[in-house]
DNA sequence: TTTTATACATAAGAGTATTATGTATATTTG
DNA sequence: CAAATATACATAATACTCTTATGTATAAAA
């Protein structure tokens, strides 16, 4: 994903974010968003994205709808209540995580 | 690491920083020190810790010393100049890391 | 017409951390 | 005083996440 390799483990995050976001959304689309968003920062490879992708389905997180576009297939999918559930409690893991680094990483807030 | 999936990657960051702070560490006082920091939110492994610590003076970015404390074996560890080298970019990749996962995260400061 | 963009997919491999073990000494607690 | 916990190192098997490489197919742009 991105050139460090903090970005493992943050990619069902950004995903279920984006999903929060935009209601429904194909795959493709979603390595777009992300370009787009972090300014070429970060580019979600096809290899990690649609496995996940999947395993989000099997978990029932996502539900998927095929479509037909120009002739070419696109599979979009959008947060299932669980994956709703499982998003917020990502994005609070994230700002955790944040907070934590921060302390562990900035004296200033640090307990030392 | 944590309970959360996003600490996968952060480890050796977490190391040299805190190399940065105190001099010379071993890896007992390390997973100790981060335990504290973050208040039991962070607990370090052993499995994961003493092979990223060989890795590390392998790589060259870290010096040992062996001491014998209480008739128990210490080794320090000591940040060599490419090891600091080495500290200013990974907390330079963590700052832009939580920058970029806030873009994609908090819609108010998105391009959306 | 060749390259780039769109759109999906998977397999082999690399890298990072967990879990389970193992060794050994010192200290605390019941 | 015996058992449990803390200190201090280490490694092997396993799980998980992502990269790299490859494959298929259509549409648009150079």
């Amino acid at each position: 994903m991105g050139n460090s390799k903090l970005y493992k483990g943050s990619l069902v995050t950004i995903i279920l974010k984006l999903l929060t976001e935009n209601d429904k959304m194909y795959g493709y689309e979603i390595t777009q968003k992300v370009k787009d968003l972090t300014l070429g920062e970060l580019n979600i490879t096809e290899g990690a994205l649609y496995p996940a992708l999947h395993k989000l389905e099997a978990d029932g997180l996502l539900d998927v709808e095929v479509q037909k576009v120009d002739n070419r297939l696109r599979k979009y999918y959008k947060l299932t209540e669980k994956g709703t559930t499982e998003s917020v409690n990502l994005l609070n893991e994230l700002q955790r995580y944040i907070e934590t680094m921060q302390h562990l990483v900035n004296p200033k807030f640090s307990l030392e």
